[in-house]
RNA sequence: GGGCCACUAGCUCAGCCUGGUUAGAGCGCACCCCUGAUAAGGGUGAGGUCGAUGGUUCAAGUCCAUCGUGGCCCA
């Protein structure tokens, strides 16, 4: 096979390689006799010089080595976690694991005596390959599963194909170069259907491997196929309960159908054979023969453009919401729509009257022909709600034997059916006997024409169907079909849908709702071959038909053993059973089911029910759950409805999710004629199943159709997993260096930082809400809510915290422990949240963070319980707190970019301002402003002093339903006040809670819900504003903050080079550093700037000297550094 | 012709069920930052008459009606 998983490469190996191509050890750089000078690269833009950010809310903080210290017991126990990734090839390394540790089947029997939740896979067709959309379809049928067993739910999943089918049919035809049933019939059936079966299976490999690839767990070694004597013989089974139950009948059936072949054909196949052609187009005048018009000699006037069809005429349709008339015409009483009148017949005609469809309702006429002679009431006005003014004369003519339309008003009015027409379209009878019906068409209108019947003869082009292997138009032609009387259950029908949760859930009122209510009788049957054979035997003589349920009901009737027949064609057309009427021989009816009965009873019948079975499917049934595309509303969800409703009186699927198509990334349609067919492998290799998966799951809604290309899958794999993967490199890259210890002494939950605590409680909202969303099969709200909290952890959490990683451990150890304890937490927790979604990368997570320390712990994450928060995470305070203090940091970061001060350069002062109630809960966190703005301190207005001003802005959620009417009034009234008004109903409002307020001379009390008190800085400072949130920064530098800069530059320098030199994370080194003039120098020493520089950059010893290949930074007025490493 | 769905920034989509006066995100774009997550990362900004019209309401992207465009299913 070409899709070999490969044996993947292990992509985490301990050594890398660098980007020049030499291979570097984390931490063993020394000795490596690099030549240092040489590889130091100067850096130089003048812009680029003002120092780096520093912490300045805590001298104590700020003056630590920053670093990771070398720490003698370096643990090992944690993984060398590459930081790029080939995720197809972490996959591989996954999918190894699953097999040696077999996990999916061991995920099974832990939850052997857990309640049963159901799913059911709708099967698909193996004889072709599995696309992209298959991915699609089997991700939505994975997730959920998954998420049920750790949930503590027991979720078998039996697999199941799709065997039978005409398009397994035309396949072989089309390899045997067949050309019509009796070309098949030559070639013999039994050999035929032997084709058929070993063809089923051709693709079963592929499709083994890509599910397996994509991660979908389903047991395919028990899958069911629909083609099995024992799934046959369910269907068996059913079709005779239908039949005990009165709703099993014969009738005909119209359907396209090729007279040369004799064969009729798909609506596929018609589809394929369209061409634009002209046709004869005749009106034809029917006299009336009852009532005051044939009292005036009135006709009606009828068109049609297949003359054919006229001989077989019974009744003629009128719209009961068009407008008739009477209409005088070169002498002629003729009866037409009146939309029509002037088409037809010219300005010359004469309104007489109008008429109402209801007053020809049940008139009879004659018709134009009589070639057979019929007892039963026919040729007669009926209503139709079909006809329409668009074309013709608006009358209808009516053939049931050969139009689908006819056919259904015919069943409805009892009318006959009339054919004089034989297998191979050739009339029987009559004046045309033995003509072709098509090529009959002149002769008729000629006929028409002698008998003074033909009123107008045109030519007409339009689009009409013709034989896609013979290419002689096709005809509509009534042949005796099994039915099912779905009709007969419709309101059980629509009870049962009522009850099914449908996603998205207008399906179930509207598209679903709408087609079960316009049910009409199941078409059961094929004139084919490789199918289900219907289990009916007529009787030669007495035509009593005899329904069977099982190869041993058979073989008891037939008086000896089947119990080794193969139930398809022919084997089971040679068994003869005796009339248990007349005693006469009966005959099995030719035809097979649709093998849409066959997927809709994959229920009972997966399972052999109820020959066998009968636990697993009293077990399993109905379904909690099935998943399909959309087109499957009139197929599958429709079957299994139907087969169930009629059978066991439910539902057989309690809830069911609708998938839209796969589109390409310009929204078009995938088909092989524009080329744009994307190979599912193709993606897989490159990007991974992982991103795969999560592109269908978190892109839209699931019913949305979906765009699929690489563009997004890298889109998904930059934005979403490599984030992931980032904070998971980060921790497991300081956890070894630190020797971090899970069993290590952690402080608890409550006495973390607050910043722990604060993604603790990010950490249980997820949880609660991806739970709540995978319950109520979201999976969108689901995703969503975990790339917010990635995002949080990695654009803030770890962003925020990354120097209690790097700093000493001796210097706060607790402080740095429960870094770690958290980090490990949340990524812990997120391996178990993916892991229903993006399961590979889920469970290497696990492998990583989990096992790695613990040779026992559960050895894969799909072997784990759904994670729950735990309530000492939870802290809404904390996290609105948060939100507040980044909503400061981003209109800091605004203010900061607005006055042109950038980042690296410290400065001494910022005001902000924000709504009362959230005070308190940003005052925990100015330090983490501070810092991450570089401003020494960040105050908070205290809301009374002159250096705010306050407004007020009207809160219409809380006016609305006070005021009412004079909402606006009270509303402008509030914007409008003045400051002294202002500060007046403010004060008010705080101390009292309620305050007056004059609206249009009247007197009206404010509660203190109804305003926002608006505060702004009054400092002249640069100011960022959002609604009652403000940020005002002092811009104004000093020398002291300057010469800051200059040592923060000189660290960056310095560290650029370290990069450069690569060196480990953790190395020592000598630096020299020159700074110009002397007064700088002086300053940075006195500062001790020198000190912190040397601690940052891990240096052993910082020489004051000038060196020769050292990397020189403009300072600016200030002056000028030079640094350079000069030992490693 | 019928049913259903969609229409929100240049593009892809949230928000609508449960109406509240500052409509969000990602990508793209412009400008910038960072340089120990580095073949990465981050920020700020510009950009929207929420398809149109009418209605309900103190208040409509959100509710109702009609229309338009597109899609799916059916005829």
């Amino acid at each position: 096979m070409r899709h070999h998983l490969r044996a993947a490469a292990p992509n985490d190996a301990p050594a890398s390689v660098g980007p020049d191509g030499r291979r570097t050890r984390r931490g063993s750089t020394k000795g490596s006799g690099r030549d240092r000078t040489t590889r130091v690269v100067p850096r130089r833009r003048p812009g680029d010089v003002v120092p780096r950010a520093k912490r300045h809310t805590s001298a104590v903080r700020g003056r630590q080595a920053r670093g990771p210290t070398m720490t003698p017991s370096r643990s090992t126990t944690w993984p060398t976690v590459s930081n790029r990734p080939s995720f197809p090839a972490m996959e591989g390394e996954v999918l190894a694991r699953w097999r040696d540790r077999d996990v999916f089947a061991r995920s099974l029997e832990l939850r052997a005596d857990a309640p049963v939740w159901t799913f059911y896979e709708g099967p698909p067709t193996a004889n072709g390959r599995p696309g992209t959309h298959h991915v699609e379809a089997r991700t939505f049928k994975d997730v959920f599963p998954r998420y049920q067993t750790m949930k503590g739910r027991y979720v078998r999943r039996k697999g199941g194909w799709d065997c039978h089918g005409l398009p397994v049919e035309l396949e072989i035809e089309r390899e045997l170069g067949l050309d019509s049933k009796a070309d098949i019939e030559a070639y013999g059936i039994e050999a035929f259907n032997r084709r058929c079966r070993d063809s089923v299976t051709r693709y079963v490999g592929e499709w083994s491997e890509l599910t397996e690839r994509i991660g979908f767990w389903v047991d395919l070694d028990d899958a069911y196929w629909t083609m099995d004597t024992a799934y046959v013989e369910s269907l068996w089974w059913g079709l005779k309960q239908l039949w005990d139950q009165d709703l099993i009948f014969e009738d005909f059936r119209v359907t396209p159908y090729c007279g040369r072949c004799g064969t009729g054909l798909s609506d596929a196949e018609v589809a394929q054979g369209y061409q634009t052609v002209e046709d004869p187009s005749v009106y034809v005048r029917f006299p009336v023969l009852e009532g005051p018009l044939a009292d005036e000699g009135a006709s009606l006037v009828v068109w049609t453009t297949t003359p054919w069809t006229l001989p077989s005429n019974t009744a003629v349709a009128v719209g009961r919401d068009i407008s008739y008339e009477l209409v005088r015409a070169d002498g002629d009483l003729l009866v037409i729509a009146g939309d029509l009148r002037e088409r037809v017949l010219g300005e010359e005609a004469e309104v007489v009257r109008g008429l109402t469809a209801d007053e020809l309702l049940g008139l009879h006429y004659e018709a134009p022909f009589t070639l057979v002679e019929v007892e039963a009431d026919h040729r007669y006005v009926v209503a139709a709600d079909f006809v329409t003014t668009s074309d013709g004369s608006g009358l209808v003519h009516l053939a049931p034997a050969f139009g689908a339309d006819d056919m259904e008003v015919g069943r409805r009015e009892g009318l006959p059916v009339i054919n004089p027409v034989d297998l191979e379209g050739r009339f029987t009878t009559g004046p045309f006997a033995g003509d072709f019906v098509k090529d009959a068409d002149p002769a008729i209108i000629e006929a028409l024409r002698v008998s003074g019947r033909l009123l107008k003869d045109e030519v007409y082009e339009h689009t009409y169907p013709f034989c896609w292997r013979c290419k002689r138009p096709l005809i509509y032609y009534a042949k005796p079909s099994w039915y099912i009387r779905t009709t007969a259950r419709r309101d059980e029908l629509l009870a049962n849908n009522r009850d099914i949760d449908w996603h998205p859930d207008h399906i179930r009122e509207g598209r679903f709702g709408n087609w079960l209510e316009n049910n009409v009788d199941w078409a059961l049957s094929r004139d084919r071959y490789w199918g289900t054979p219907l289990p009916f035997w007529r009787c030669d003589d007495c035509d009593h038909v005899t329904v069977v349920g099982s190869r041993a009901e058979l073989g008891e009737l037939a008086g000896r053993d089947l119990s080794e027949l193969d139930p398809h064609r022919p084997y089971v057309d040679e068994v003869v059973v005796p009339c248990p009427a007349c005693g006469a021989d009966s005959h099995r009816v030719a035809h097979v089911a649709d093998a849409w009965f066959d997927s809709g009873g994959m229920p009972y019948a997966q399972w052999g029910y109820p020959h066998q079975g009968h636990d697993e499917f009293e077990r399993h049934f109905p379904a909690d759950f099935i998943c399909e595309a959309i087109d499957q509303t009139r197929g599958w969800f429709y079957t299994l409805l139907a087969e169930s409703t009629l059978l066991f009186d439910r539902s057989s699927y309690e809830t069911v999710l609708c998938l839209g198509h796969i589109v390409d990334e310009d929204g078009a349609k995938m088909s092989k004629s524009k080329g744009n067919i994307l190979d599912p492998w193709e993606l897989i290799d490159r990007h991974g199943a992982d991103a795969m998966r999560w592109l269908m799951l978190a892109e839209g809604n699931p019913w949305v159709n979906r765009r699929v290309g690489h563009q997004s899958l890298e889109d998904v794999v930059r934005r979403f997993l490599l984030t992931l993967w980032n904070v998971h490199a980060f921790f497991t890259t300081y956890a070894g260096i630190d020797g971090f210890r899970l069993d290590a002494e952690v402080a608890a939950v409550a006495d973390r930082p607050a910043t722990d605590r604060w993604v603790l409680a990010e950490l249980a909202d997820a949880v609660t809400v991806v739970d709540e969303a995978l319950g109520t099969y979201d999976v969108s709200t689901a995703c969503r809510r975990i790339e917010r909290f990635v995002d949080d952890l990695s654009n803030w959490y770890v962003r925020r915290n990354r120097r209690r990683f790097w700093k000493n451990v001796a210097d706060d150890p607790a402080d740095k422990g429960a870094a770690y304890a958290t980090l490990h937490t949340c990524l812990v927790t997120l391996s178990q949240l993916l892991a229903p979604f993006t399961p590979f990368l889920a469970d290497r997570l696990w492998e990583d963070l989990v096992r790695s320390q613990d040779p026992d712990a559960t050895d894969s994450v799909h072997l784990t319980d759904f994670p729950v928060a735990l309530d000492e995470w939870r802290d809404e305070d904390l996290r609105r707190a948060m939100a507040t203090t980044r909503r400061i940091v981003e209109l800091g970061r605004q203010a900061r970019n607005e006055s042109g001060v950038k980042v690296r350069q410290p400065l001494a002062r910022a005001l902000v301002t924000v709504p009362a109630d959230e005070r308190a809960g940003l005052e925990q966190f100015l330090d983490d402003v501070a810092d991450e703005l570089n401003v020494r301190t960040v105050e908070q207005s205290s809301g009374t002093g002159d250096l705010v001003d306050r407004s007020l802005k009207p809160n219409f959620r809380a006016l609305g339903p006070a005021f009412q009417g004079d909402a606006p009034q009270v509303a402008g009234a509030i914007s409008r006040a003045d400051a002294g008004e202002a500060e007046r109903i403010a004060d008010a409002l705080a101390t009292d809670g309620r305050a007056d307020i004059e609206v249009d001379g009247r007197t009206v009390e404010l509660t203190a819900d109804m305003v926002e008190i608006v505060e702004t800085p009054r400092t002249g400072w640069e100011l960022a504003r959002d609604g009652a949130t403000s940020f005002a920064l002092d811009t104004a530098l000093t020398r002291e903050l300057r010469v800051e800069g200059a040592a923060r530059e000189i660290v960056r320098a310095l560290n650029d080079q370290r990069k450069n030199l690569e060196l480990a994370l953790d190395d020592r080194i000598e630096v020299a550093v020159h700074a110009t003039p002397a007064e700088l120098d002086a300053e940075l020493a006195d500062a001790g700037w020198y000190a912190v520089v040397a601690r940052e950059v891990l240096a052993t010893d910082l020489h004051r000297r000038p060196e020769r290949d050292a990397v020189e930074v403009d300072l600016g007025d200030l002056g000028t550094v030079s640094v350079a490493v000069v030992a490693t």
